[in-house]
DNA sequence: TTGACTTATGACAAGTTGTCATTATATAAT
DNA sequence: ATTATATAATGACAACTTGTCATAAGTCAA
């Protein structure tokens, strides 16, 4: 996370290192974003980006958090669009990520974003934001019919279904495979995880 | 992969760069592994290795596919083990896991082979000889009692567990959180999949 | 022995990161 | 208003990285 000497930062300052930063994680590979280019492009002093950000790392959790925490808070609207039916919900969500991608820029960004996930080492702490934008999401879920509509197991099933479709938008944006060859596969999945979690008689 | 040059080399010189290889890519982090570190190590001219191999990128390639191939022989014998019940054999496959990394070095390995996952790039040409190892396994599978025991779907059942079971492991050895909480959860998913794989009168 | 290959070598250019002594600025206290 | 104290800014620097390439050394058939 960013020292509190970054936070404290005029809100114009911020956002000029927070632009030059999306703009380099998008145009590069985690491994080959620079923090030289970085600092260089605003014309910012090496040490006091060293008094802002730990490292790489560091500025890269910055910057996904937000991202992170976007897109859970607009996933909750998306599944009140759909009825509460998360399984649905997942089925559209491949799709509009995809669209959201066809702006070349976006897609660079999600899929260095996408390769980079397991860099996440530290994020502990951060994960208790994200953690509460989840919670919210449960109340969006309609589990009238689920087997079990434990808290617990809500958290399970989303726990799940992102992978699923993480997985899916991996092979699509950084292993390039035929979307239509992901998109059969990752319904399918979708269609084993729905029969997974509702009570026989529905599905 | 590698170069001919480097497939011509005697098995003593692979076998040294290979451990080598190994050994520095369980200490460090793939950010963080050097290969000047490498050569340095077995005195390798820096000019040999890249006859050798194009980057880092490609050398870990080499070194986690052998490890890949080797883990989907393994899962086949499993499979069969537990006559055909996959999703048994993947409930104790985590265990498996954790218990290979009670190593320490192995732990490292592994962990670092989760975070650097993404980073399979232009691995496409490999896959057909991943390809061929899952296939095999689908033979040892049971898929008696399926609703859908076609070959696609064995796949994408495949697929998913195995993601899952990554996730899982991803928890556990990188981001460090607490194992009985990763079991609850993985066996809960697994069970979701159970539900969701088998005819109705079944599960 | 010669010529045509292939393979080996290490110095080098061009970059990277994180630190730290020094300087500047703001804030508080007398 | 002046000093003292804490906080922030700076950029030169050391200590690394990587990939290349001109040159040297083998290999092997003619």
């Amino acid at each position: 996370m960013p020292t509190s000497t970054f936070n404290k930062l005029s809100d114009d300052k911020k956002k000029l290192l927070e632009k030059a930063a999306i703009k380099e994680f998008s145009n590069y590979t985690y491994d080959d974003v620079s923090i030289n280019r970085i600092i260089r492009e605003i014309r910012m002093p090496r040490g006091s980006f060293y008094l802002y950000f730990e490292n790489k790392e560091d500025l890269y959790l910055y910057i996904m958090d937000k991202y992170v925490i976007n897109y859970i808070n607009n996933l909750g609207a998306f599944i009140r669009q759909n009825n509460g039916d998360i399984i649905l919900s997942y089925e559209y969500a491949f799709d509009k990520v995809v669209n959201y991608c066809k702006n070349g820029i976006n897609a660079k960004l999600v899929s260095h974003f996408l390769r980079g996930l397991t860099h996440r080492i530290d994020v502990k702490t951060k994960e208790l934001n994200r953690q509460k934008a989840i919670e919210q999401i449960f109340v969006d879920i309609n589990s009238d019919y689920f087997v079990d509509d434990s808290k617990d197991n809500l958290f399970y099933v989303f726990d799940l279904l992102t992978n699923t479709l993480i997985h899916a938008l991996i092979e699509y944006l950084v292993l390039e495979i035929d979307i239509n060859l992901i998109k059969k596969k990752y319904y399918a999945q979708l269609k084993i995880i729905r029969k997974g979690i509702y009570k026989v008689d529905i599905c």
